[in-house]
RNA sequence: GAUACGAAUCGGCUUAUCGCGUCUAAGUAAUUGGGCGAGGAAAGUCCGGGCAGCGCAGGGCACCCUACUUCCUAACGGGAAGGCGGACGGUUGGGAACGACCGUUCGACAGCCAGUGUCACAGAAAAUAUACCGCCAUCUUUUCAAUGAGCGAAUGACAAAAUGAGUGAAAGAGCGAAUAGCUGACGCAAGCCCUAUUCACUCAUUGUCUCUUUCACUCAUUCGCUCAUUGAAAAGGUGGUAAGGGUGAAAAGGUGGGGUAAGAGCCUACCGCCCGACGGGCGACCGGCGGGGCAGGAUAAACCUUAGGGGCUGAAAGACCAAAUAAGCGUCGGAUGUGGGGCGGCUCGUUUCCGUUCCAGAGCAAUCCCAACCGGGAACGAUCUGGAUGCCGACGCGGGUAGGUCGAACGAGGUGGUCGGUGACGACCAUCCCAGAUAAAUGAUAGGCUAUUUGAUACGUGCUGAAAGGCAUGAAUUGAAAGACAGAACCCGGCUUAUAGAUUCGUAUCGUGA
């Protein structure tokens, strides 16, 4: 599987955001697991789920923490490289949602190390589901 | 060389792997190759402009902004050069007041003699200058002191263990004294006396003697009262003053001299100030000259006045393309029926039966009108014809959502050079294309290099020490750490704020060397 990262795999709708952030939503299922929030939807009965697509995912680094926009940055950059490097997790065996959110709850900067640990941890959980 | 302040510049470089955004080339496509990819502040969003939409005859008011001058600029509240003023430092003139020159630095630096308002505390007084204190002159009163005069009073003219050491008069007493007191008094009391003792230099003393008391006189001293003069003090009145009042952010020109009863630009010299014309400068302003004894507290970041400027809203502006769905409009086609519901009629009642949207035209019975014989006219309804609405379907239309494209990356552009200008800046030439995202790229991992900082190792030099060692310094090897402030979002010019570290220049102080 390559370590791409390219625009389909990012969640740009605003309608789909606003659907998954919506509170009480019947199709939206969440967890917490250091340093992550996971949101995640399955896709509705309209649309058939795509089997071959992997999920767009969304990252989210809150300006309540971190007041500067370097920081906020830092973060989501980390973030994703962390994602982009373990993507192999969702391979054609397993099943996973088409919307995940990772929302970023620590309240400091940390390392690659840990958030990359954190990130294979919420990915299994999210396939187990 | 160090430190401080100010100004300016820089704000690491690089390799590999895996990625991201964009441009470009190849390819039907998947994809592959190549180029580029954060800052001096990208920040704050404080000014100004471009651009865009909306609004808009012209003028005024209101509101907001700006405020020494000239210039730069697309524009500015920005910048440059200059003027003036303040602060600090240095040199210098002067007795002082106050200047002159140089350097650094700061100044919202138009107008409180257009008007209105405000001025806490302190202070005699905060704007009308003069009330108060004070100073001076004069008058009145009081007190005190000195001198003189008068009056009055007191005391004294001694002391004396007798007198001799004022006078006179009257009366009385005396002719050494003491060593004994107590009591209201009577009285009591070491019994009384002599001697003795003590005091007294001596002598004289029954006299023109001495003492006491009283009176008069004289003298002296003291006190009191009255008057006069002089001086001082206090209170009050009248007048002259504005020098002084130490407080304050600010006090009615300053300093020296003269002058005066005391004072005062009252006079004078210098400084400051005001006015006038003249000269210089584009101007702010400056210069010397002449005149005036001098008027005008501060505050406009108080209202206000003067001059100049300003339409409002911001790229979430604005322009364009445009699925799906629903409603809308247009055209065409179909059905205008059956069934059901509601209402009305018929009916004792009902599951039976009849009728039931609107418009126009034709048509006419009952009915009404004219006429009163025929006839003509009006008109409801049944009936017929046509149309509309409504229903279904197809196609199309405009608005417009999701989404997308443009705006939006060649520009008041960067770099270099020449020329003009004191400078900001401008002109010309050459050369370069240098982020462009849109839930928003510029990253992750692993190394390398350099600067700097710091640690370790052994070595050299200097100082110190007996030595071990310590301190300073130099170069070498090696280890660690690029770490501050901070992330473009339509663009540009500024301002402000943040910033580890490095470099350059200027000023000041200190040290060292020549």
């Amino acid at each position: 599987m390559p370590q791409t990262f390219p625009k389909s795999e990012r969640l740009c709708s605003k309608k789909i955001l606003g659907e998954l952030f919506k509170k009480g939503s019947m199709s939206v299922g969440t967890f917490y697991l250091f340093p992550f929030r996971t949101l995640y939807m399955h896709a509705s009965e309209s649309e058939p789920e795509g089997k071959s697509a992997l999920p767009a995912i969304v990252i989210t680094v809150p300006k309540r923490t971190f007041k500067r926009a370097v920081d906020r940055n830092l973060v989501r950059r980390r973030v994703r490289e962390a994602y982009r490097l373990n993507k192999h997790l969702f391979d054609k065996e397993t099943t996973y949602p088409p919307y995940i959110a990772f929302l970023y709850t620590a309240k400091q900067i940390i390392s690659f190390e840990e958030i990359e640990k954190g990130m294979k941890l919420a990915m299994q959980k999210v396939v187990s589901r």
